[in-house]
RNA sequence: GUGGGUAUAGCGUAGUUGGUUAACGCGUCAGUUUGUGGCACUGAAGACCGUGGGUUCGAAUCCCACUACCCACCCCA
């Protein structure tokens, strides 16, 4: 082995084939899901204009403050990897003019994001987010509907003990007056309260209510709550989606503590908490975020949207126990006995592969035991040994790995055809089994 | 950025009054076995015992520092 000894960067991961099978599977659910609901993909930008996050997510947010993977390039102007999905969705949506296009638009992402945290379980330096935005609607139906969507993606993959929390935080006008009565209130602790939440009280005495300090959270408990103070519109808003809720019997709990940590978010707020996977336990973030499209340049229209951490997914997939189809396993090995064999198995690989099967033979140089050994390690479902005698005969032995049993194909151009019923009647029973 | 834990082959582990060549299981490769795999047996490759220093005749083992990883705070998906 050479000294040089390089490893990948702190917070990043290997997604090795076993693993890529598991993602595959929950992105498929993601995809699918989101689908059934009417979504459309998009794809922008592993990295924005810097200012898009300052501007969106908020330049007081920890996230814009010190967890921004941000570079110059050759004298252009400063560029960010992406920290969130939304931003850029939204810049996106805005510059290729689909504000024009018919409302709602829904649209849905699977990327990968960055942001420079100190890694621990369900927390990682790069890291992969599914979100769902729906564009152009007020109603809340559609917070109801998209909260819909985020439980069945949960359901589906098979994750089973999350819990869901929803909050109101208001819109600007009645947030302001809220925030009024927070800094009247906190201001009477400032002996107690922590270091960040003393700064915090200036700047955002929202977040107060998130700290998980024993002290600050044993007076966050008599704090004043957001819900007193909605306004009459935000209220009815939230009265209606607890309505809609109910009806479609999705269980939820009310927490006025939850605050999204980005600056974004108006009325409606949710989360979807799976405890089982450690401290980071927020499987699935969202809300609304009405004021952003015109913060980012378009026509006032509101929106929402979620998103899930793919490894939080996982991680929890795993904790319920949920099943993930196995890798694609060899339909057939063609083992060969000698040169000229050789080359016909090679032949023979590829006309198994035009038909879509997957097929192998020997490019190692193996002996018949060796490559048997090895088309029972690849799982092969059957197998076929050549040697010039088949070839002269022009009848392969095809063994079924599983049985042993050996039936014997004819090559002819009937051949492929043949073996796909072999293969079928192995897969779903006798139907298609050989006369 | 702040704490706590861990560090022995690809993976999982054993290895304390400090004592020869660091052990075991899985995995990998080969052979027994060039007309048929799974089982079994035999053999091989693979470890500067995380890095650097110290104590000692002698360190995987004791001490110190560092690093990496994990977990937690924080933050968030």
């Amino acid at each position: 082995m050479s000294e040089l000894n390089i490893k990948r960067p702190k917070g990043t991961q290997d997604i090795t084939p076993i693993e890529v099978n598991k993602w595959q599977t929950i992105e498929g659910v993601c995809k699918s899901t989101a689908e059934d609901y009417g979504f459309s993909e998009i794809r922008t930008p592993t990295f924005e204009d810097t200012k898009l996050f300052v501007r969106s997510v908020g330049d007081a947010t920890d996230v814009v403050q010190k967890e921004m993977y941000t570079v110059t390039s050759k004298g252009d102007s400063e560029f960010t990897l992406k920290p969130e999905g939304t931003a850029g969705v939204i810049r996106a949506v805005i510059e290729n003019g689909m504000l024009n296009e018919a409302f709602p638009q829904k649209l849905f992402y699977i990327t990968q994001c960055f942001r420079h945290e100190k890694p621990q379980a369900g927390r990682l330096r790069e890291f992969h987010q599914f979100g769902c935005e729906m564009i152009g609607t007020k109603s809340p139906i559609a917070d109801a509907d998209l909260i819909m969507l985020a439980a069945d993606v949960l359901e589906r993959i098979g994750i089973n003990n999350t819990r869901l929390n929803i909050n109101s935080i208001g819109c600007p006008t009645c947030r302001a007056e809220y925030t009024k009565a927070l800094r009247e209130y906190f201001s009477q602790h400032t002996d107690t309260l922590c270091d960040t939440c003393i700064s915090r009280l200036e700047k955002n005495p929202m977040r107060i209510l998130d700290c998980k300090s024993p002290v600050c959270s044993e007076i966050a408990k008599d704090a004043p709550v957001i819900l007193d103070y909605l306004c009459d519109e935000c209220k009815e808003h939230f009265d209606m989606l607890k309505c809609i809720l109910d009806a479609m019997e999705i269980e939820y709990s009310v927490n006025p503590r939850i605050v999204r940590g980005l600056d974004y978010y108006t009325k409606t707020v949710f989360e979807f908490i799976c405890d089982s996977i450690g401290a980071q336990a927020t499987v699935c973030g969202g809300g609304r975020y009405d004021g952003l499209i015109r913060e980012l340049g378009g026509a006032d229209t509101p929106a929402l949207g979620f998103a899930m951490g793919i490894e939080r997914l996982l991680l929890a997939a795993k904790r319920s126990r949920a099943e993930f189809i196995d890798r694609l396993s060899c339909d057939i090995y063609l083992a060969s006995i000698g040169k000229d064999a050789l080359l016909v198995t090679a032949q023979l690989a590829r006309g198994f592969r035009d038909m879509g099967f997957i097929a192998e033979y020997d490019i190692v140089g193996r002996s018949l035991n060796a490559q048997m050994k090895y088309a029972n390690k690849i799982k092969a479902k059957f197998s076929a040994v050549i040697g010039d005698d088949d070839i002269k005969k022009g009848v392969i032995k095809v063994k079924n790995m599983e049985t042993g049993e050996i039936d014997n194909l004819k090559l002819n151009e009937n051949f492929y055809d043949r073996f796909s019923d072999v293969l079928n009647s192995y897969l779903f029973g006798d139907e298609f089994a050989l006369d």
